[in-house]
DNA sequence: CACTTGACTTATT
DNA sequence: TAATAAGCCAAGT
């Protein structure tokens, strides 16, 4: 039994705590088989499938939300940060290495 | 089965 | 410092 790449990320993107956030290359690199951060912002694209994928929490290294626009609204995936108590201004999120959560280091 | 796409990242110019 | 190129690999067409 083996899980689809997709959903090997969507189990990652869910142990996200609230009021942290993640890179899609801190998932590839957590998956490791070599996975690109490509990847996984390709599996969030199909994370819409899902119902309980924060996808709000991934962002890319920048803790730019880059992926802002594939929400419902440009602006949802920014207030749904703003409600975890995340700031966020310009679309960058503020203290973005205090809030970072890196999977590599949590889950080891 | 070959080509294109993609919510990224790093290196180079 | 900003812009461009290349690397990455699975799923869709």
């Amino acid at each position: 039994m083996s899980l689809s790449f997709f959903e090997q990320v969507y189990e990652v993107v869910k142990l996200i705590p609230e009021g942290r956030v993640t890179s899609y290359g801190a998932i590839a690199k957590y998956l490791g088989s070599g996975q690109s951060a490509r990847m996984v912002g390709w599996a969030m694209n199909a994370s819409h499938t899902l119902p309980d994928v924060p996808a709000h929490r991934v962002v890319n290294r920048n803790g730019l939300l880059s992926g802002k626009m594939h929400f419902s609204s440009p602006t949802a995936m920014q207030e749904a940060l703003e409600a975890e108590g995340i700031q966020v201004v310009d679309d960058q999120i503020q203290g973005f290495k205090s809030v970072f959560w890196d999977p590599m280091e949590e889950l080891m």
